[in-house]
DNA sequence: CAATCGATGATCT
DNA sequence: GATCATCGATTGG
C-alpha cells in the first residue's frame, strides 16, 4: 500500500510503526465498502502492553490477536455486546496495536448509509455508528484493507490544509488523560463527546 | 440543553 | 459474574 523506499528495497511499511503517529496521519484518508465512503475525521490509538486501555494490555487473546497481526488490516470487535467498531492495525514488530475509527464524512453512497442507519443525520460521528454506515460483519475481522471488502485510501486530489485536535480518549476507564484522540477540528462529523 | 439509563452479548477472570 | 474502545431514548432543568 503506502511505502516508504531506499533503493528499491522496502524499508518501512506506513502501518509498521506505533499507533500514536500514525493515528493523526489517518486523518483525511478514505475507508470504502463496495460503493460507500467516507473520509476519516476522528481517530484513537491504542497501544500494546503499556497502554491500559487498550484491548491488547491484557496479552494475546482470541479477541486482540488481529492487533498483533498483520498491519494494514483491519480489526474490528463487538462493543457492548451491539456495535461493530472498526481498527486499523498498526504496531511496530512484536507490539501490538491499532487505531480506532471513530467518526467519518460520508463522500459516496450516502442513500446506501441512510438507509443501513434508518436515519438521515448522524451517520458515522461515532465508531458504533461508523461501524453501520460500512455494513461491517464480524468476519471481515483481520481483513487487508487493499484486497478485502473494507478498503482503505490516501487522500485523493489536492490536500486542503488540515486542522489537527488532539486530547483525551473517549469512553473508557483506564489512561482516561493519555492523549491519544485525534481529530479534525474543521469538521461537524466528529462523535458527540469529542466535540471542544 | 445535560444527565441518566436500558439494551445486549461477547470476553475474560 | 463483572466489565465493557456505544447508542438512542428518556428524563429533568
Amino acid at each position: 500500500m503506502v511505502r516508504s523506499e531506499i533503493g528499491g528495497q522496502r524499508t518501512i511499511d506506513f502501518f509498521d510503526r506505533s499507533p500514536e503517529v500514525v493515528a493523526p496521519e489517518l486523518l483525511g484518508w478514505q475507508l470504502s465498502q463496495g460503493d460507500v465512503s467516507l473520509a476519516i475525521v476522528e481517530v484513537e490509538a491504542y497501544l500494546g502492553a503499556e497502554d491500559p486501555a487498550s484491548h491488547a494490555f491484557v496479552g494475546r487473546t482470541p479477541r486482540n490477536q488481529a492487533m498483533s497481526g498483520p498491519t494494514g488490516h483491519g480489526y474490528i470487535y463487538l462493543s457492548y455486546g451491539m456495535h461493530l467498531c472498526f481498527n486499523v492495525v498498526c504496531h511496530r514488530p512484536d507490539q501490538p496495536g491499532a487505531v480506532l475509527i471513530r467518526a467519518g464524512e460520508v463522500t459516496a453512497g450516502r442513500a446506501i448509509v441512510v438507509a443501513r442507519r434508518g436515519r438521515e443525520d448522524n451517520l458515522a460521528n461515532g465508531p458504533g455508528r461508523l461501524g453501520q454506515a460500512l455494513g461491517l460483519e464480524r468476519s471481515w475481522n483481520g481483513l487487508s484493507l487493499t484486497t478485502g471488502p473494507v478498503q482503505l485510501e490516501p487522500p485523493v486530489g489536492p490536500v486542503h490544509p488540515i486542522q489537527i485536535a488532539r486530547g483525551p480518549r473517549v469512553g473508557i476507564s483506564k489512561a482516561i488523560e493519555a492523549p491519544l484522540r485525534f481529530w479534525l477540528s474543521t469538521s461537524t462529523q466528529v462523535s458527540k463527546r469529542s466535540q471542544r
